[in-house]
DNA sequence: TGTAGCATGTAAGCCGTTACATGATTGA
DNA sequence: TCAATCATGTAACGGCTTACATGCTACA
């Protein structure tokens, strides 16, 4: 059977949260990712993770269990010793593409000299509430992942976006001030 | 004319970049963007600058003046009175996304269960090489703007940038000590 | 009894990519 | 004269989204 295409980077992300948690629904998997892979890959629509799920079955990387609970079907995933293996290989391998920011903020204080200071001005105050927001919600996940090795590394990554929302909070400050109305710019 | 789609993000972006610098050929475009939104938006393809272009174009939003030059013919676009009025109408307008990060560095931490310290360690060290590489790259884009009252916002945008590399340096320092082997998790 | 959450999908379409195709101009 | 850069596109396709469609279960 040639022409498998390999899974995307979204797939193996998959991969790994079941090697993370063992056996899930496509439903469970969403609310996984929405908790971590969305704050520093993508949070995938519900559509998307039912898909990937698809593909990567037919590939046999994961393995289906349909059970019935009720007059509901159930479809749980796991990793199957196939997907093991090729999460692995694929970790171990080479190229990391260089992180890619969509930043519509820093779009838009870029494009201030349409609009004058007070634009991204008000844009900036905005952006600061919503880091402030994303920072509680990250660190309650990271209280959450305490004290179990097992999310050792995930909690690492929770304190390492915790640390970039501050930091973007402090240059927003700063940012907010070389924007100020006495010492503006036209 | 109904269903004339709006343009995307990245028409916009494009928009802006011809508000900042006037009549520009596509190739050009795509140039200055890999200066510029390459750091805070996306890189466009040369494809895509040129199909955006076409858009932008049939929805009036700027006029093409196209110019022979020896057996060349040569394409240049400028933003038109509907365009700038457009773009003044989106910059003013609503909803701003909160900035999305695709980190596959993040990503492969995360996934440290699977293989242990040393991968992500060693993929941290040529992040770290790859952020120094970036920093000075958008120094001299930054020093490169310096001095001219139309490219302050730009400019801005170029130290937050630098800023965030900063940050991210450390970051990745702080991380790595953590999986230092001394100390190391299994 | 109603609603929020659990649960599973299909269809259409958009944004952007890579691969392909072509050729002129500049300067070492 | 050769390579790098300028310059303009078309075709195919991939990843992900939104909109649509359906129905069960727990609990207030």
């Amino acid at each position: 059977m040639p022409g498998q295409a390999p899974p995307t980077v979204t797939g193996y992300a998959l991969l790994g949260l079941l090697s993370l948690r063992g056996e899930m629904s496509g439903y469970g998997l969403k609310k996984l990712a929405d908790r971590t892979l969305r704050f520093f890959w993508v949070a995938p629509a519900m559509s998307h993770v039912y898909s990937e799920l698809t593909r990567l079955s037919r590939a046999g990387l994961v393995t289906e269990s349909l059970t019935q609970r009720g007059g509901r079907r159930l479809r749980r995933y796991s990793l199957s010793a196939a997907g093991d293996l090729e999460l692995r290989r694929w970790l171990g391998e080479g190229e990391v593409d260089f992180p890619i920011l969509k930043h519509e903020v820093a779009l838009r204080l870029f494009l201030g000299h349409v609009t004058g200071p007070d634009r991204p001005r008000h844009l900036l105050a905005r952006y600061r509430g919503q880091l402030r927001a994303r920072s509680e919600e990250l660190e309650a996940i990271r209280r959450s992942l305490e004290d179990d090795p097992r999310f050792r590394y995930a909690a690492m990554v929770a304190e390492w976006g915790i640390r970039y929302y501050l930091e973007e909070q402090q240059a927003v400050a700063h940012i907010s001030n070389q924007l100020d109305p006495d010492r503006g710019p036209t």
